[in-house]
DNA sequence: ATAACGTAGATTGTATACAATATTCAATAT
DNA sequence: ATATTGAATATTGTATACAATCTACGTTAT
């Protein structure tokens, strides 16, 4: 009986499509930044990219457009999203009335194995020396703090936020020297979800959160 | 010069798509509940319904995907989504969170127009006698006092977590009686609001929302 | 009788093709 | 010179067509 295995988690039903690896490539490309805000996606451009049609292109710049990461204008593409510095704003005090919410939930059901696996990530985000990683091992590390409050629709809005201004977030780790400061700060987190106090997890994420907007804040303001 | 009209709110740029059209209408009937949870759509039925081809149908069910209202398998077919008891607590948990943050916002810039538009919805609702109409006078008089907040990712949010609720909100009101309580609650909060109380309004907001999940609750619970 | 296998039918995912609409730019008029 | 018009080009939105994959059911073997 091989039903069984399909409670594990293993998604058996479901392999990926044309429209899925287009989908996975376009969202890495702008959130990492690699793909700029304002810049504009032509369905022709990216099909013959991936060396598809347009349809299944299509369907990936949909599903970025339902998440807000880019726009459509009928006959006038699609182009990657822009954020004004009030849509900077909003988004991370969604952020930061979210995420400390679901880490308290979280520390309460924490088990052993996820707080050694944020500890991985939280060495490998301070001891990273491409930079091109921090971001990377900084959601992973969030993320393995989230989980365990079991909240997919928290965890989902959550993730839509961060996917807004993940390039701000990379940004601001890489060029005003965040790191440091971040470093500290993951500790200071982690350190409470081992004391089990979820509370005070959550008030540091929400400052770690709240302080890391208020230096992007400031660089933003001197450009 | 035409251009000026483009600031009016005038969406000149856009104008339906087959796609936006059998969207909406997917939408509408997912979440007045017309159309039910579990309930498979086959993209060839859907296609016939609106004489048109699967390609249209194909983008509007991926959207509706991107926004969590229906699911998808591959070869399989979309499948509206079912929430579980443990979903429906979550997405209320959000929304009482989120929605107090707006309401207090936006009370502290709301507009007299504001004001008499949310009184008009506040008016229609109560004095409603069709209830299949009750949840969208519902949804616009909170979302008349949302507006000014001028918060539209938090909307946007917002927007996603009713969507998911929806039927069952509808339900609340027409099957458990909740209509005489709601009643007195929204004039509450729209009270607060010409106050000019911000913080009462959100107070309020919070209690009508974790109320009516509570209803919900207890009704779901002897089914 | 039960289980494994295989074929027919159904459904999806994507390529191609075409029609509708928008944009561009040269030609004309003011 | 500037503004306006119109045809050529480009781009999008959708229909049709086909290949890949899954499901259902009857056949065969045990």
């Amino acid at each position: 009986m091989l039903e069984g295995l399909t409670g594990l988690g293993v998604d058996l039903a479901k392999t990926a499509s044309s429209s899925d690896i287009i989908y996975d490539a376009l969202r890495d490309g702008i959130i990492s930044g690699q793909i700029k805000a304002g810049e504009s996606l032509r369905q022709e451009h990216v099909a013959k990219l991936f060396n598809v049609s347009r349809i299944p292109v299509r369907e990936a710049l949909n599903r970025l457009e339902a998440q807000g990461l880019v726009q459509s204008l009928r006959y006038k593409g699609y182009v990657v999203s822009l954020l004004s510095p009030a849509d900077v704003e909003e988004i991370y005090e969604v952020r930061a009335t979210l995420e400390p919410m679901v880490i308290e939930k979280s520390v309460a059901m924490m088990t052993p194995e996820t707080l050694e696996e944020a500890r991985r990530y939280c060495e490998l985000f301070s001891s990273e020396t491409d930079s091109s990683k921090w971001g990377e091992w900084n959601r992973l590390f969030h993320g393995a703090l989230y989980k365990d409050a079991k909240r997919p629709f928290h965890l989902k809005l959550i993730g839509e936020a961060i996917d807004r201004v993940d390039s701000y977030i990379r940004a601001q780790l890489v060029l005003t020297n965040g790191m440091e400061k971040a470093r500290k700060e993951h500790l200071e987190i982690l350190a409470a979800c081992v004391e089990g106090d979820g509370e005070l997890a959550g008030k540091r994420t929400r400052k770690h959160i709240l302080g890391s907007y208020k230096v992007l804040r400031k660089y933003l303001d001197n450009q």
